[in-house]
DNA sequence: GAGCTTGTGTAACAATTGTTACTGCACAGG
DNA sequence: CCTGTGCAGTAACAATTGTTACACAAGCTC
């Protein structure tokens, strides 16, 4: 296990951390699809992604969701980080985007070594840094970009975070994490494709360029 | 000073904190209107409203811009606890939403405390906790609302931070601040007065109720 | 009062997004 | 091969939001 955090986390954490973590963590494998947090919970075990990638949702109470980020290796979700100090529950869902593999670290340890390594320190607060400017650029992509423009960053973040130019999504799903309809984003999609930027098939969108 | 620092801050920070601050901060008074900082800007010093209320603002590379959300007495503004603990520019504006007063704190102590005070630390992440809070309902109102619903909920906010029922802004200023336009925002206050929730005058508008 | 600026009301129209309905295609499972 | 199911394309229309243009009223200066 030190040997994968070490890939992951090795220049953030130094050593004495490393096997500090290695010593308390235990592994989590996940598969596509599989729901890692849910609205509403309580977080007992704070998440340190290995590899694979996570998305994080926000629902409405009606009926409404909206993707607002991915997580990769090296990340952690700072949602989840104020679930742990503040103690309180879960605002957002997480689901795995790809298969891949959490190490989850004892709530307890958190605070300890907030006293003790400086670089837990550093990550933690880096963690919240990230979070604050990926909500920034969610609420960027809401509230100054249409919806052709937000479909396409869509399209793209997949794509890096996937590792693949082909995206393997109905039209019905990327409305809802982009919650808006179905029919709205065949529209779209369409004439991404007349502009030739993508190239259409049943069940996958492939972006050119 | 320190008897102002208690006011604002004695529930949250234990004496020999409240000492320390006082010692090192000092206090700035500022005006309805003034730029407390600007988008680009490095933060050299970290501020702790003591009264008063700010507005946070984020902009477009164009020129939309849209409020993300008030500061009052006790906060202080995570967005710049990012820029200060990360050395970054800042991606937001502040501007004073009404007069007030701040304590700042020189960028070397936050890390000092840190270690020292645990009310500080208590303090710095509870602060980043409402921050992602307060943009999570950002989100929320710009991905679930319609323009009615984000104005009418602007109205009340706005009464709230200024403590009165009578709001005295421009069209246009609300307009900007929502990233419409001044007719779309006329329009909707006009429907809000006929289904008689507010009351419009020249340069006010009234909450009823 | 004449002339100016600023704020507001409103109409007419355009663009964007949302909704409903229907079509046909592809594929799985009998 | 038939059929059901899920997915995608498209049309027609509705609702929301954005844009342009103009009228008018309040207040201010001269």
């Amino acid at each position: 296990m030190e040997q994968l955090l070490k890939e992951a986390y090795g220049n953030v954490f130094e050593p004495a951390l490393l096997t500090d973590i290695a010593n308390v963590a235990t592994l989590v494998d996940f598969k596509e699809g599989d729901h890692l947090i849910e609205i509403g919970q309580y977080i007992r075990q704070m998440p340190l992604l290995i590899n694979g990638a996570i998305k994080i949702i926000r629902e409405d109470r009606q009926e409404g969701e909206l993707l607002l980020y991915f997580l990769e290796k090296g990340d952690t979700c700072a949602m989840t980080l104020a679930c742990c100090l503040g103690d309180t529950k879960s605002e957002i869902r997480a689901v795995a985007e790809t298969r891949g593999t959490v190490a989850m670290i004892p709530i307890g340890k958190m605070e300890e070594w907030l006293g003790k390594h400086k670089g837990w320190r550093n990550f933690v607060f880096s963690s919240y840094n990230k979070r604050l400017s990926e909500m920034l650029s969610a609420i960027d992509n809401l509230a100054f970009m249409k919806m052709d423009e937000r479909l396409l960053s869509y399209l793209k973040e997949k794509s890096k975070v996937n590792q693949s130019k082909v995206i393997t999504n109905t039209h019905q799903e990327i409305a809802y994490e982009l919650n808006t309809s179905r029919v709205v984003i065949s529209r779209l999609l369409k004439a991404l494709e007349n502009e030739g930027i993508i190239k259409l098939n049943r069940n996958t969108i492939e972006l050119l360029k």
